[in-house]
DNA sequence: GTCAAACTAACGAACGTTCGACCGAGGAGT
DNA sequence: ACTCCTCGGTCGAACGTTCGTTAGTTTGAC
């Protein structure tokens, strides 16, 4: 019982998407994921690209906002920039296929959703800026040294996202422990005082 | 005169794999690209898997043998790594479109032709291995300061080979630019000891 | 005349999607 | 209690299109 008919379509789509690319996959083999024919999925999506948009624009739009509505409580700019580290790896973590789509399908929405497109890329563009605000500001006040915080914040975000290209649970331990060390270069070495 | 029509084809399919995916692409695209018809295609491969093959497994294979080749001279591990840096990013931009399908299409290669998937992992991961060897190495003899070379070197790959999801020449100025700094944050910052 | 290289035409399969029928649960009327 | 009706949900079958691929033919340079 644990979600509609219409939470499976989406969780097995967007488990087949991320695994096999949003055009490798057919309804049919979305629907035999949930147990059901081709044709009963247009009950609940009246196209495939909405299936896809559901899916990256929900995945997007729930992690950022999470990700920005937790910044404040933090003391300092050190603490908040590892806290969102942290979080960000969990959290991609925690939903591998849906970030995936929302990562790597993107230009089939621009095609076929122009204004849901850009609306995912504003919302990663804010996402952006906050992180590089807060690196530039706290290099600013001293609290940390960042040459370039606009590269520096690209640099982040790569090694985040990327996670999930190689970790696996069994071989690499819990993801808490990966998230944890990530947050510690990120804080002790991309943004601490070069020797 | 660039190069001869079976190039052109690498070409051709190269750059819509890496724009829109291999599944995303037909033939007779490919084929209108290069301005012929979808058929003469098969003049030159037998098959869309063998041109995604010939695209993949050149463009990686290519690559790095060049960067462990290109290892040897620098008199200490932190130039070593910095050049190496520096060179996969300039590379990789150099290379986009081959680049990318070799990063992105992996799954197709791994259902369809296994043991160039095999040959294609393996060598990423004497690539993975050397960095990881030549940043704990660096690290026992007291060059610089690592506590976790494992995940610092996939971190490092992370941030680099996300660098094609975001440059653009116009916009970000010349590579050459972002392959300094990015050599630099690794070297000053990633590699360096915190204070 | 030869041969590589291009063409036109067509194949069967799979695609996304539509349509009309069916089935079973549940409410309304008597 | 029994019938009738509705309606969400599923189905099989088919639509038109596009796919990767093949076959046979034509072209043009040497």
């Amino acid at each position: 019982m644990a979600g509609s008919r219409r939470e499976d379509v989406l969780q097995a789509a967007a488990k087949l998407f991320s695994e096999q690319g949003f055009h490798a996959v057919g309804m049919r083999a979305i629907a035999q994921e949930v147990g059901v024919r081709g044709s009963s999925l247009y009950h609940y999506f009246p196209s495939k690209v909405d299936l896809l948009q559901a899916i990256a624009v929900d995945a997007t739009r729930t992690f950022i906002e999470k990700q920005l509505a937790d910044l404040s409580p933090h003391p300092n700019y050190s603490s908040r920039i590892g806290q969102l580290v942290y979080d960000h790896v969990v959290y991609f973590h925690e939903h591998r296929d849906e970030e995936a789509v929302g990562l790597r399908e993107l230009q089939e929405l621009r095609k076929q959703r122009p204004d849901k497109y850009v609306e995912l890329q504003s919302l990663r563009r804010t996402y952006q800026n906050e992180l590089e605000r807060m690196i530039r500001e706290g290099s600013e006040k001293g609290e940390f040294d960042c040459r370039d915080p606009h590269m520096t914040t690209l640099a982040i975000l790569g090694m985040v996202n990327a996670v999930n290209d190689w970790y696996r649970p069994h071989r690499d331990g819990p993801i808490e422990s990966v998230a944890k060390e990530y947050a510690a270069i990120v804080v002790e070495k991309v943004l601490g005082s070069s020797v």
